[in-house]
DNA sequence: AAACACTCCAACCGCGACACC
DNA sequence: AGGTGTCGCGGTTGGAGTGTT
């Protein structure tokens, strides 16, 4: 005894959808709207040959009026990382955080693109910083032989320095379940490593001047003030506490180096 | 030019959550 | 409380397109 199929899958069209099929739906969905009947009776009701499931997809990833078409821009690159790097793979909710993407879209985007990127970030954690402008960047681009080269690095946790930086204890332990929990799946993405290296470089970056020190302090601080207070569920799945621009003050370098 | 390898993304699938009866 | 129907999610796959040999 399986589960019951939404639909007979021996009467219904499967695979790409035809320019006249996506018409006929974008008209009736347009006309009648999403919620006058389901999904499962939409077919028969817009004269689709389709399973309702298909239809819902169709619609939501590629039909519907706020779509957004097109590449993804570094800043939402970024935002991906940083979400991804506290929720793991709940790509509804990070997609609900970047305008007119799907949950597909940045799913796919993830596994094909960002994925990599990181993987080879990971194998080669000393890629990011450019020496000749004292940037970190949040993301890099790297070259395809290293990310062939790349492999399977994770990270230790906690990273080193970060209480001596200052940290309180209550917040390095719910990183650490963050991070543990998403290290299930995927090893510990880059963003998070910038952060280790701005909080161990601390020595290191004196030689730059006080004011580069006080610099390193507020990212540190920024970032874990976001958590402080609040469970990430809470604070992801709450009435928008978190805005784009919140985001990106949390993630948005370079920090340039005085 | 052909064969093969690889990438990317649209679409499918199964399952858990939820609403309703 | 339990059964049923539907929705929404995340993992996976098929195949078109592109690159490489």
């Amino acid at each position: 005894m399986g589960r019951t199929p939404c639909c007979d899958k021996t009467k219904v069209k499967r695979g790409q959808w035809s320019p006249e099929e996506d018409e006929i739906l974008k008209n009736y969905l347009l006309k009648h709207g999403t919620t006058a009947g389901n999904w499962i009776t939409l077919p028969h009701r817009a004269g689709l040959k389709r399973c309702g499931k298909s239809c819902r997809l169709r619609w939501l990833n590629y039909l519907r009026p706020d779509i957004k078409l097109g590449n993804f821009t570094q800043e939402e690159d970024n935002i991906i990382c940083s979400l991804y790097t506290q929720l793991g793979s709940r790509w509804s909710v990070i997609a609900s955080k970047l305008p007119g993407r799907t949950d597909n879209d940045v799913k796919n985007h993830w596994n094909t693109k960002l994925k990599k990127k990181l993987l080879a970030t990971n194998a080669n954690p000393t890629r990011n910083f450019d020496d000749s402008k004292q940037v970190f960047h949040s993301s890099s681009m790297v070259p395809k032989e290293e990310e062939e080269q790349a492999a399977y690095s994770p990270i230790q946790f906690p990273f080193p320095n970060w209480e001596s930086a200052g940290v309180s204890s209550h917040i390095l332990n719910n990183n650490k379940s963050m991070v543990q929990h998403d290290q299930k799946q995927f090893p510990l993405p880059r963003l998070s490593q910038d952060y280790s290296k701005i909080s161990t470089s601390r020595e290191e970056s004196m030689s730059f001047g006080s004011s580069s020190v006080a610099m390193h302090e507020n990212v540190d601080l920024a970032w874990f003030n976001t958590f402080e207070g609040f469970p990430i569920d809470d604070e992801i799945m709450g009435a928008g506490l978190w805005t784009h621009q919140s985001v990106l003050e949390d993630i948005d370098f370079p920090v340039t180096f005085s």
